[in-house]
DNA sequence: CTGAAAGCGCTAACAC
DNA sequence: GTGTTAGCGCTTTCAG
């Protein structure tokens, strides 16, 4: 075994060694055709010797690319969005690209630093779960005056015209809210999330499912929560209210779970006394106290569409057209709803 | 609002407008100490003007430092993993470090080749749940030749003399298998992990346990899981053995989950004819079928722990010595051990 | 096919 | 205090 020097072996070194000029070398490392076949043979077989590696901070700098794309998510130890992560990585390491990935804690400030320490690291792309305000631009602005391409995920923006993944909000809403009306709910409360698309879509979503049925909701059936701890406060609220729901769709599907968890130790049963719906079908919503209907709103894709949408932009060098992806959501129904 | 130039401003382009040289500017923004008031006074005003940010790539190849830390881990989708790198990207941020995380899919090669990238990014240190076969030597064998501190964290490699930051994991499997003893089980099943050091030293505390209580374990007791679909599955294969398990210790927590479902679906009672026990303590073991018992391992801390010794190493010149934590683990009873 | 020239944007080390 | 001189290791451009 080799101990190989401290300071890494550099193009020139090898060059050197063989008597041809840096650029032959370069040109041999990054493929490129014009090199005489014996030349490049004599090269390859001095790299592998040595084994270089070419230096990507300096290369970036020459190239003025540096092939790392960011993404920013307000929580990765939400599973939805470690799924996207992964989708993303996935599509784009194959590409060349490495992900520099980024936790925002939900915080527009941190956020807005982050998105300024990805620029200025260069990155050629980003991919942003935003947790701007909803009338927020100014870091976005940031991003398009540097020309980096960026796509937004699950979270909209109205006044910024960007790329977009991520799924059908309001639909989401649509079908839990339709779904426990089906099972025979007539009292639906909403655990609703933040003011960011989701949140106000779902709950969009479910105002409309309700007066389209003539159905409505009492004061204090609308209520917020972010995770599984708050879902379950905001559940206890709930179930003290004078008129106890029936059915309860969750905004997410931690929201949901600390929900059950709530319903159940305020001694009622599910789904005979109280029906409950999540949206995000994480993995484990299979496993839950009573195992958790919900709506998918496929991660994954998510992760791999935004990568896709970005990768062309990347290999384009002319502005490309904004293009969006919204993913239908589909119902999966599971014992928390009778199923 | 103004609209910035595609090509950013330079520190050059500040120096010009000033009349100024550009290690002047430069050492305004990195705020050395000898510049003149009146002179670092009017160079930030133009850099608050021009919205000038510094060039990472160039300062990294400068400087040769990049200040970013490379994490590679096994699965980001497991909450123990995402919850260690939140604890290491919180702990490093304000250091001026970024973190880039990296999955390796509990895939060997994959990890390799994702070392490599990280060096040749030029990381100024790594932090690593190392997916490498137990004795493995080679991927570390090449940080170490480049001079990059490193930590190994949650797997530890008896043939690499590294740092460690970790659980003792004896520990966990005697804390498990003993409760579940000190409950009344005598026919206790163990669903084993990978053979990594969590795996086998889990393993190993559950024999050690075993014996030390004249209880033995029939064959077929030890069996193999590394999620909640293949404990599932493993559970399966427990339940249809001629003497039946009365407790199961599940290497982590979500093998432990994924025992639950099987059990449940197999007509049996938790904790009454079953009990079950994880590790690790994931966020959501409370909201499970049945409240999962479990061992703490303090995720965050093993983050923080991990993030602190890089950064000394990072911040002192000599080569330091190497420094390991064993997390002590705390046993966290709930219902799938009758409490 | 090969290579010389000219940087990329910034910083270390040392003069003035 | 300020500026000069030299790069960091690589790529682009363009001449041979």
């Amino acid at each position: 075994m080799p101990n190989w020097p401290q300071t890494p072996v550099r193009l020139k070194d090898i060059a050197h060694d063989l008597n041809v000029s840096v650029m032959t070398v370069s040109k041999v490392v990054r493929g490129c055709a014009d090199v005489g076949p014996e030349t490049r043979k004599r090269v390859l077989a001095r790299i592998k010797e040595l084994n270089y590696q070419p230096n990507w901070v300096a290369r970036s700098l020459a190239a003025r690319r540096t092939f790392i794309v960011g993404l920013i998510v307000p929580d990765l130890m939400h599973s939805f969005f470690a799924e996207i992560a992964k989708g993303i990585s996935n599509s784009l390491r194959p590409l060349g690209y490495d992900v520099v990935i980024c936790n925002s804690e939900e915080d527009a400030t941190l956020e807005a630093s982050e998105i300024d320490r990805l620029l200025a690291r260069q990155v050629d792309g980003l991919i942003l779960a935003s947790a701007q305000p909803p009338s927020a631009t100014d870091a976005f602005a940031r991003i398009e005056a540097r020309g980096v391409p960026f796509v937004l995920i699950d979270r909209r923006f109205a006044s910024i015209n960007a790329s977009f993944v991520g799924a059908d909000d309001e639909a989401i809403g649509r079908l839990a809210t339709q779904h426990l009306i089906e099972c025979g709910c007539r009292r639906i409360a909403h655990i609703a999330g933040p003011k960011t698309t989701p949140g106000v879509g779902r709950l969009k979503g479910y105002q409309d499912t309700l007066a389209a049925a003539g159905l409505d909701a009492p004061t204090g059936y609308v209520i917020h929560a972010t995770d599984d701890a708050s879902g379950y406060e905001a559940t206890k609220k709930l179930l003290a209210l004078s008129s106890v729901p029936d059915g309860i769709f969750g905004y997410n599907d931690p929201v949901a779970a600390g929900a059950i968890k709530a319903v159940l130790e305020a001694g009622l049963s599910i789904p005979q006394q109280v029906k409950v719906i999540g949206a995000g079908n994480v993995h484990y919503s299979d496993l839950l106290r009573v195992p958790l209907s919900t709506v998918d709103q496929r991660s994954t894709d998510i992760g791999t569409h935004a990568a896709e949408i970005l990768a062309k932009a990347l290999s384009s060098k002319r502005r490309r057209a904004v293009s969006s992806v919204l993913i239908e959501p589909r119902l999966v129904p599971r014992e928390s709803t009778g199923r």
